[in-house]
DNA sequence: AGCTGAACGTAATGCTATAACAAATCCTTG
DNA sequence: CAAGGATTTGTTATAGCATTACGTTCAGCT
């Protein structure tokens, strides 16, 4: 196993210009190297699930994935996506945006993580920051209060450079 | 305006035996002396859902507050109870949990702040945590990626001290 | 008393998420 | 290949969370 220290591609690529074709191909090539890993079947829904997701840098409600689907010919009815995204979110291939009550594909399937996310309140894009430093402060905190974090919900709302340089408020 | 260095009475008292009493009407004192100086209203049903909120130290969905507030002879319809928990939050006076869907009383109105949630879930209590150092980090995590924080996010899920202590899984 | 804006109440609706069950599909194993 | 079990997909129905719209009441002021 040679899971060496983590190496996010960039982290704020997805505020920036870049070549998203790539971006997006990668991570599904990972997304599928991850699940052949662990013995998991990418079927039809949840291919197209992830790569809806991958479209774009946003995250995206349930029914705003579910009216994609359903266009495409799959079931209109919900539970076809949240199964579908339950799948991805708990095989590490998205992330479940609790402030946004969305899903975002993840752009570093192949390592185990639970990044930090920034989210741009102008452009509404989503990246995914290294939360450790982050994490072992707050289980410092917590720990002076006498409480064992295990999972943490780390999310910022705030603009992002690209959104800043324009001038965004 | 005498808003020194922040002082919690004592994060993790939400998680141990103390006197709640005194506890609940220490920050409904503290609340109403808040709205004063703001010169907002503490209007029935706003005092009432705060008294509810502050019955225990767990946060409530806003239509387990509505029941509450519906049998009391107030309104019964769900915009009776958002629009004060609404009212509550925004003057500080209490706490939305993203991850829950729920609200808590703020145990320190005095005081603006944007807590760090520490969430048990064994007895689901809720407690606040000083989270400026773990904002400070998460600030500089994300500066590095340029992008500027303006509002965070964070809750963790784990076991209280308490829970621990009884052999909670 | 009369005016005005805040607060309250209700009806209606929209958005988010899950439970329960039936049909189809995959996968193993004899 | 056939039989059987597990997984996946689909549908119906329902639960849970939140807001819009609109009319009425009430505190505070002139
Ligand atoms: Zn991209
Ligand atoms: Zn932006
Ligand atoms: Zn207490
Ligand atoms: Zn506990």
């Amino acid at each position: 196993m040679s899971d060496r220290l983590y190496q996010p591609s960039d982290p704020a690529a997805a505020f920036q210009p870049h070549d998203h074709r790539h971006c997006s191909s990668a991570a599904l090539d990972a997304a599928e190297a991850r699940l052949a890993r662990q013995g998991a079947r990418l079927t039809p829904v949840r291919r197209r699930t992830l790569e809806i997701l991958l479209e774009s840098h946003r995250a995206m409600g349930a029914y705003e994935v579910l009216d994609r689907l359903a266009a495409e010919g799959f079931g209109r009815q919900p539970p076809v996506a949240y199964r579908a995204l339950e799948f991805l979110v708990s095989h590490g291939l998205a992330h479940r945006l609790q402030r946004l009550n969305a899903f975002a594909a993840c752009l570093n399937p192949g390592h185990d993580h639970n990044p930090a996310f920034l989210i741009c309140r102008s452009c509404d894009r989503v990246a995914e920051a290294e939360a450790a430093p982050v994490r072992a402060v707050l289980s410092d905190v917590a720990a002076a209060a006498g409480f064992r974090v295990e999972r943490a919900t780390i999310e910022a709302l705030g603009l992002c450079a690209s959104c800043a340089a324009e001038g965004a408020a």
